[in-house]
DNA sequence: ACGGGCGTCTTTTTT
DNA sequence: AGACGCCCGT
């Protein structure tokens, strides 16, 4: 152990050797704090003699987890099982599991995701009547998390917001889509929490038990925990105090979904007595990338400022490149990745494109086609989204839980029974009225429903059967599609989109065996447990010699050699939605900072003068973030700024659909990759587009500026105004939207079609 | 019950 | 641009 602790810094070795009472680490980008949490693990089980088991260690992500248990136990030399290690999400489960009973919930409980969350909404607004025009059942759904976040339960929202005429509205949804959750013995992603937190609360004797186990209670990302994930760890760790959160305010990005960067600014004062240590020195990356990223972070108010170094020397310049759109900005990636590849002898699966939206991939993955360079995209359409397997997971549900009316909504006429929307909703009714589930009502329907009861006859069979089969979970799995006809069904469509359904089918059936395989408590509702809490980054495997594509979110807690950061223009990162909140442009540009801080070696920062998204092209402004990086820090800058001032040149950027067809696609859980496929023979090197170089003009900076300063009077903007562009010509004002203190202006033109621009920025003349 | 056609809205980010 | 919901005709 001794010769382990030598390894660490003196902050970390700080960090490690300070056990007992609260502990704050405030861990800037990569500055060795999974070291530190494993290493501390390592010393409390060696060192001070604690047993695996009196240590809870909560991680972000599963693949963190994954991560930290494979490097602890390699530095322990043995396996360390009896320690609690896992997301927030999982180690409630495991908690909910033995004790949700207390709460009058069945422990074969359902996790709803987000689409059955949805639906589930609908179906209470439906039911009360509520005008999905005025409420969105999104904007409820997300009323409702909210309510969650602040751990407020109907009642209490209700009493809370008695009133106010919009939420009490809102409130009645909430209590019927609390009670419905309950019918079907199901929670959702907050609950999960909530409903641990609530458990601990009420019932001394569980608190007791598991704040008596835990002695030792460690937190990773702490930026990131919201309340009711505070109060939880402050339950768990109540009787010891015994507390070490790790975490970077700088890197706080999940402000969206609830979580409270306060928890980590409050940490001392929440935990008296506190110890905090600062870890600033960053093995991870250049200085000159350090440099950007401590420039843009500067702007930002901040409480724990800190200044990351490093002994990695400087590096190459980080480069800057404004591209004419979005399949121009994605070949100067492909220049690079190919040049690289060639100069410094790097392999496809050290570069990482990182952009703000999932829906930027598009352009990019096209032209990687195009190209042949095999990649893989992390995030967008999810694997376990996806029909087929969602209807297979319902099948299952249904066998695991009888009272899942959602699990039986969804395959009761999958494949084809001839149960239709009436029939369903007469089914609906009926299990209403006797307090039963669907699944009961279908059941003993032959006195009510004698069509549908003939039709699910054979359905249910099936499920009585399969529901005391003794068989491993894959066998499960298949036996339901053969004897439900569900992959018969899809043969018979003899499509090419059934064949791929079908091979996702196989491919979950190969999920449950490596379940099976791997995992000790192997039975349906663990196994169920298990895919609802799996996310995109878990499945990331470095085996893979291909270009990794995610967004900015997904790529937190990684590293590559080389970073390409995308799409850096007003609107876009920042995103849109941000600029009327300071503290929404604050986590921005935490985002940023985050993307900036996972390159090692290279950083490529990309934007483009026009971009189409939803169909509409815009032309947005470079992101203030690159005016925020002094000039000298980036390569190409003059270039980029240059090229962003330039006339358009409307160069065809078409290319070819067909090159799709040369790749394979290889689908596993929920990462997509495409390999190229070597046995055809086309070549790549025609329709391929340039990107132009080397023109010289004065600073982009300034140009901004001199524009911005013609103090365009926007007021005098209005749908119908007829204006004149110099590029475009005449047209009229169509739409328009505030933006930060911009206008968004949709315009259609004459002769250019409809473009949306930024007022301030497009330069635009009012025609009397 | 089901499919075609049309209008709508969308996209921030995720455990 | 594309997905999705809604309406109507079969």
């Amino acid at each position: 152990m001794q010769n382990i602790i030598e390894e660490l810094n003196d902050k970390q070795k700080e960090a490690v050797e300070n056990t007992e009472g609260p502990c704050l680490v405030i861990a800037g980008a990569g500055s060795g704090k999974t070291k530190v949490l494993t290493y501390k693990i390592a010393y409390l089980i060696q060192e001070k003699n604690v047993k695996p088991w009196n240590i809870l260690a909560i991680t972000f992500t599963n693949k963190a987890a994954e991560e930290m248990r494979q490097r602890a136990e390699k530095l322990i030399g043995e396996n360390i099982n009896d320690l609690w290690l896992g997301t927030f999400h999982s180690i409630c489960v495991r908690i909910l599991r033995k004790f949700i009973d207390r709460l009058g919930y069945d422990t074969s409980f359902a996790i709803f995701d987000t689409s059955d969350q949805k639906t589930l909404v609908k179906n209470c607004m439906k039911e009360l009547n509520i005008d999905t025009k005025l409420f969105t059942e999104k904007s409820v759904l997300n009323a409702i998390s909210n309510a969650k976040n602040e751990m407020l339960e109907p009642e209490q929202y209700n009493f809370k917001y008695s009133g106010d005429y919009r939420k009490e509205i809102i409130g009645k949804v909430y209590s019927l889509y609390q009670k419905k959750l309950k019918d079907n013995n199901a929670i959702d992603f907050d609950d999960i929490i909530n409903f641990t937190v609530k458990i601990l609360m009420e019932n001394p004797d569980v608190l007791d038990y598991y704040s008596t186990k835990f002695k030792y209670v460690l937190v990773d990302e702490y930026q990131d925990t919201n309340k009711s994930q505070f109060t939880l760890i402050t339950l768990l760790a109540s009787k010891y105090g015994n507390i070490t959160v790790v975490g970077d305010n700088d890197q706080g990005i999940y402000g969206f979904r609830g979580a409270d960067i306060s928890n980590i600014l409050n940490f001392e004062k929440d935990f008296p007595g506190t110890k905090i240590i600062k870890l600033e020195q960053n093995y991870r990356c250049t200085g000159n990338i350090l440099k950007v990223a401590n420039a843009v972070i500067k702007n930002n108010q901040n409480k724990y400022e800190k200044k990351l170094w490093t002994n990695n020397g400087e590096g190459t310049l980080p480069y800057i490149f404004c591209g004419n759109d979005e399949y121009s900005e994605a070949n100067f990636l492909i220049e690079n990745i190919n040049r690289l590849k060639r100069e410094e002898y790097l392999k496809y699966s050290d570069f990482a494109i990182l952009y703000r939206m999932n829906s930027q991939s598009r352009a990019i993955e096209d032209k990687l086609r195009i190209e042949n360079i095999p990649y893989k995209i992390i995030g967008g359409l999810k694997f376990y989204e996806r029909k087929e397997i969602k209807d297979t997971i319902a099948y299952l549900r249904l066998i695991a839980n009888q009272s899942d009316n959602f699990a039986l909504e969804r395959i009761i006429n999958e494949p084809k029974r001839g149960v239709g929307k009436t029939s369903i909703e007469n089914l609906r009714e009926i299990a209403e009225e006797n307090n039963i589930s669907m699944y009961e009502a279908i059941k003993s329907a032959d006195k009510y429903l004698p069509r549908i009861y003939e039709n699910t006859k054979e359905f249910v069979n099936t499920i009585e059967e399969l529901k005391t089969t003794e068989c491993s979970i894959s066998e499960l799995i298949m036996q339901v599609l053969n004897k439900t006809g569900y992959v018969q069904s899809l043969k018979d469509e003899n499509t090419i989109e059934a064949e791929t359904r079908i091979q996702n089918i196989e491919e979950f059936v190969t999920v449950a065996n490596e379940f099976e395989k791997e995992s000790a408590d192997n039975t349906l509702v663990e196994f169920l447990n298990g895919i609802s809490l799996a996310s995109d980054t878990d499945n990331l495997e470095e085996s893979d010699d291909v270009v990794t594509l995610m967004t900015l979110h997904s790529a937190k807690g990684l590293e590559y050699p080389v970073i390409f950061l995308v799409g850096l223009e007003e609107g876009i990162f920042p995103g849109h939605q941000s600029m009327d909140n300071p503290e929404d442009i604050e986590e921005e540009r935490r985002l940023f900072y985050v993307g900036v801080t996972r390159a090692k070696q290279n950083l490529f920062i990309t934007f483009a003068k026009r971009r189409t998204i939803f169909g509409s092209t815009s032309y947005n402004p470079p992101s203030r973030f690159l005016k925020e990086i002094p000039k000298e820090v980036l390569d190409g800058y003059e270039d980029a700024m240059n090229e962003q001032l330039e006339d358009e040149d409307f160069e065809d950027t078409n290319f070819d659909w067909k090159y799709k067809n040369h790749y394979n696609k290889i689908e596993s859980s929920n990462v997509i990759t495409y390999k190229v496929d070597k046995s055809s023979n086309f070549s790549s090197n025609e329709n391929r587009s340039t990107t132009k170089f080397g023109r010289t003009a004065e600073s982009f900076l300034a140009s901004i500026q001199a524009k911005k300063n013609t103090d365009i009077d926007l007021s005098k903007y209005k749908v119908g105004q007829k204006i004149y562009h110099k590029k475009f010509g005449q047209g009229v004002i169509s739409k328009l939207e505030s933006e930060g203190d911009d206008i968004k202006v949709d315009i259609d033109f004459e002769k250019a079609g409809h473009k949306r621009l930024m007022a301030k920025f497009a330069g635009l003349e009012i025609l009397e």
